[in-house]
DNA sequence: TACCGTCATCGAAACGTTTCGACTAAGCGT
DNA sequence: ACGCTTAGTCGAAACGTTTCGATGACGGTA
């Protein structure tokens, strides 16, 4: 493989005349650059990454950060990671993936230590997140898609649940739905904090109030089992409900068997809307979900956008909130006319 | 951070003599390694991840590349993604995401130039695809998920789809049905020799012969109107069928309705037996499917250990078949006694 | 005693870049 | 005609490893 000496015996310059040329550190003049680069394609010459980067100290890979035990990654997770990498790819950077055990401080010091990558973007991240702290500590530059108890100040994208539960909710209310469930993750994951619970539990609420609706709100475990019991409690305490916001994928197929064991049908007697979940899940269903879907390409892409900005010295805001769309399929309608 | 040259002076050596230590290059007397790696501790050193490639033209980084366009990832090909990041971890590797459209050679040829990967893992393998050639090219040494049509003695796992669709087959005829369906990806699909449609179906007929009963085959679009249409044509061509094996995730949702609506139910009337997919769809249905798992764990897993022992001058065999195995849900029950 | 092979270690040259200080020649104001 | 800046280039020293050839000490054999 050709080498920088090669073009620049060819070119009939020193070496650092070539990387100047390359990188624009420095003033080429345009005849010097243009036989440079003229004896680059000759060659086929690529500077080699890893002198590259032992040399400026840069090494222009990101480390994607995930949790392989929690709720395990999904669709919609998958979808950051392949758009991730593509607005790395863009950018001149590489992403490796690195599962590590949240609380493994010695992993995540591991993987830095070695100077292997530049930055980190963090997946799933919670509202009290260990591994902020150790990549602090290492002085790493991260990203985050999702946020932070107190997110001051750290780089982050996240779905903004106040705007999406208000779409919702109105899509909803449009339709003449006055009596709306939410149907949000367990009570043990709300209650440890876990930012979409709270988050979208508190966006429905305000935007239940706005539209002068009546809410009602059920927690279930993320599994057919949970929102089947979900339901029952639902159907229990308030028999009237017309629609039903659910945030909660794995809870859906149970929702659905338990609505068709009381003979209500989807959409005539109950709306379902599934929010922050992925086209891929809404259309597993029959009829298909109308949902709210996850930008997961913004997510990723973003959260790699501010990192290589910081990294490069251009610093980012970060912070960002990105609303999820509306895609109408087959399970919202209109309310019921009577009860 | 600490360098070689630190702990050399610390231990009271070389930095050539730390270099044999580590990598066992060389022998050490027993004293000497002892006082080094004390000295390692005690600074707490880490060897450069770069400096390490620069010297020894060994980066310990592997690519894994995945065609963005076709079908689209899923679940189970997430599961890939991670279980082949765990196990280059634990061999001291690292992997990289490289999304690359399957025919783009620019791309690859960008990807080994720089001198950034020791190798490659190839998903979404097609029976015969171009990314090999190219790679064959560049002298990348690689792995495949998949199989080629030819696979000559290239590196390999793949889903033994003889064995999975045997067992399932024996499944069902052990539960006493006699008439049994294979509900295929579509034809475009199987006629453009898409190894797993051409495997799977050629497994299915075997396993029927095999146990004396009577198959019927199916083809069906990847998605919800496709699943429904293929039972619209099998119960029309066919109606004593009593059990379907399908091997068509996106498809099942369209089955499932179609049979309802046929005020066919599951398992009592028709048993449902999904292949090749993963628990995580098998779950999202109701009843639950009876499934084939994919062992992506040991799909992951197995590549990457091809890999890496054929980078470090231990040749693999390649080219196993890992079967899937059965688990039992709540779609398949004894066929109906009478018809 | 002289010689040879091992074992353990040393010193130095790579690996392919970036980057720093220095040098030259040209352009400027005075 | 003088010094001063500036654009353009050079040469050499990093960056932190691995690896090769050489060296010295030691024990065994002739």
């Amino acid at each position: 493989m050709a080498t920088i000496k090669d073009v620049a015996r060819r070119a009939g310059v020193t070496i650092s005349t070539v990387s100047y040329a390359i990188n624009g550190t420095r003033p080429v003049s345009e005849k010097t650059r243009a036989v440079i680069f003229q004896a680059m394609d000759d060659l086929g010459y690529r500077p080699h990454a890893m002198a590259r980067a032992l040399a400026s100290k840069r090494t222009r890979i990101l480390a994607l950060l995930f949790s392989p035990l929690e709720r395990g990654l999904g669709l919609t997770e998958l979808e950051f990671v392949t758009c991730a990498a593509d607005a790395a790819k863009e950018r001149g950077y590489h992403l490796v993936l690195w599962s590590t055990e949240i609380h493994d401080e010695e992993d995540i010091r591991h993987l830095s230590s070695q100077g292997l990558v530049d930055g980190a973007v963090l997946m799933e991240v919670q509202e009290d997140d260990p591994r902020i702290g150790f990549l602090q500590d290492l002085k790493l530059p991260f990203a985050m898609i999702g946020r932070t108890a107190a997110g001051e100040g750290l780089l982050s994208v996240d779905i903004d649940f106040g705007r999406t539960l208000s779409d919702a909710v109105d899509h909803l209310v449009g339709l003449g739905h006055q009596r709306i469930a939410f149907l949000n993750q367990s009570r043990e994951v709300y209650d440890s904090g876990y930012g979409p619970a709270v988050r979208g539990l508190a966006g429905f609420e305000a935007a239940i109030q706005r539209a002068g609706a009546t809410g009602y709100r059920v927690f279930a475990h993320a599994n057919p089992a949970g929102g089947a019991d979900a339901i029952g409690e639902l159907m229990n305490d308030h028999p009237d409900v017309t629609a039903i916001v659910m945030m909660n994928d794995r809870a859906i197929p149970g929702v659905i068997q338990a609505l068709s064991e009381r003979s209500l049908t989807v959409p005539e007697d109950v709306s379902l809307l599934s929010v922050a979940s992925s086209p891929r899940v809404a259309e597993m269903f029959v009829p298909a979900l109308t949902s709210m879907d996850v930008p997961s390409e913004e997510l990723g892409r973003l959260s790699v956008e501010y990192l290589v900005s910081t990294l490069e010295d251009r610093p980012a805001e970060g912070g960002d909130l990105v609303p999820c769309t509306l895609v109408v399929r087959g399970s919202t309608g209109s309310a019921p006319q009577s009860l």
